[in-house]
DNA sequence: CGCATTGTTGACAAAGTTCAATTTGCGTGG
DNA sequence: CCACGCAAATTGAACTTTGTCAACAATGCG
């Protein structure tokens, strides 16, 4: 079987971090290694959380359903990087948002008893995970006073600016985000509608330049300044 | 010093959990038993996280304060849970939230080296930190869910429902909660002006009843379903 | 009793959403 | 290589919800 390997992550995950190489090496052998095709739900909010995942190679996003049925996205998921934490904590049986492949992906996968036996062996494990568990609570704090205190257009800039870091492709002319209209307004949590008449006011005064599925951020900074100081226009 | 002792908590703190009283024993020796006046701020956002506490006698309160002024107001703390993580995990070096007392309280407080070292001697800690942690992260999504998915009377419900369970006094003829609107608005992201009218409404309607800083409730359940509902009226 | 805090009410404004009608861009198969 | 058809994006106009502000009323503490 093509084990990914240690060295396929580049030693770049948070959650192995300070282990050492044979120890990584028993935590990865007790994974199986899994493949997900783009698009897929890998898990689902409210499922038994019966596996614990590593990234090695891919794109990934969590996302949450309204009880309106909207869909609401979260944070993206790069490689070196673990979700479905549910698994590994000691109480909650369940996962508490979804995960979705945005490309395909390769990822270790370990069912819940294995990981916890691991978590007793190697306790580092078990700080590396509440330090997880603390960005993603700083993630929650800064998205919700977001929420609550800017406006649409703020938010909107925020979301790019934001994505231009994770995603985004540096190209001549600014970063290049392969991006929906609809995926934006999922994340910013403003409807499709007002996200194309930003967009399109953006680009008139030439901060971005829009394409189909596409978008071309000039210079992410001077964006966010932009909508966090002008009130209007 | 009149020192709180184990038995203060009856066993019932979810950070302490599994663990033998004699290691407990331990862990609150290494302890400094603190009081907070009503009022005063015990944790202050983006400041230096050098203390972890235990709650033991009292009532606090997480909140934050939005970059244009206003005050909002998270998750309740009831004595036998611990607040200001960010001095037990590895890496935040500040704390993400604020803390106040809400009520006279009395706390175990940690400093942070000693606190990371007990965790190092009874990783069981670790594995409740990782538990509460991810009771944190429900509440988040739980919240996040509500706030961009819910009108404000649904979501002053809510709060109004959460509040009757976790702070509620039992009266004959419902549950009694001492909020001023101000709370109740903040705690809903609402105006108080919204929630004036709002609990007005629900005066009329008989679900609750208003006193200056007090609400009455009848039935949290019902008034629930009325918000979750009804369209209007 | 007086005063500060808390709550109320109305008129109005603003920000976003909704919906329907179109248009645009892009990959595919003939 | 072109035309078809679908998904994505656009635009305007009406509408809803909630916030804003100012004036005022009530409550209860000292």
């Amino acid at each position: 079987m093509a084990n990914p390997g240690v060295d396929s992550l580049d030693g770049k995950s948070l959650f192995l971090e300070g282990l050492q190489p044979v120890q990584i090496e028993t935590i990865l052998a007790a994974a199986k290694p899994l493949h997900f095709r783009e698009q897929s739900v890998i898990t689902r909010e409210g499922s038994q959380a019966n596996q614990f995942f590593l990234l090695t190679k891919g794109r990934a996003r969590y996302f949450l359903n309204t009880p309106d049925g909207r869909k609401v996205l979260l944070m993206w998921i790069s490689p070196g990087e673990v979700f479905g934490g549910a698994a590994f904590s000691g109480r909650p049986w369940h996962y508490m948002v979804s995960t979705e492949a945005v490309q395909d992906c390769t990822v270790y996968a370990w069912d819940r008893a294995t990981v916890r036996n691991l978590a007793r062996r190697f306790p580092r494990l078990l700080e590396n995970a509440l330090l997880i568990a603390s960005e993603y609570f700083q993630w929650y704090v800064d998205t919700h006073i977001t929420l609550i205190s800017r406006s649409a257009p703020q938010r909107l800039a925020q979301v790019l600016f934001h994505l231009s870091h994770r995603l985004g492709r540096r190209v001549t002319g600014g970063v290049e985000l392969e991006v929906t209209n609809e995926d934006l307004a999922n994340t910013a949590n403003i409807t499709p509608f007002t996200a194309s008449r930003l967009l399109g006011r953006w680009q008139r005064s030439g901060l971005v330049r829009k394409h189909r599925g596409r978008v071309l951020v000039h210079s992410p900074d001077q964006l966010l300044d932009h909508a966090l100081s002008a009130s209007s226009v």
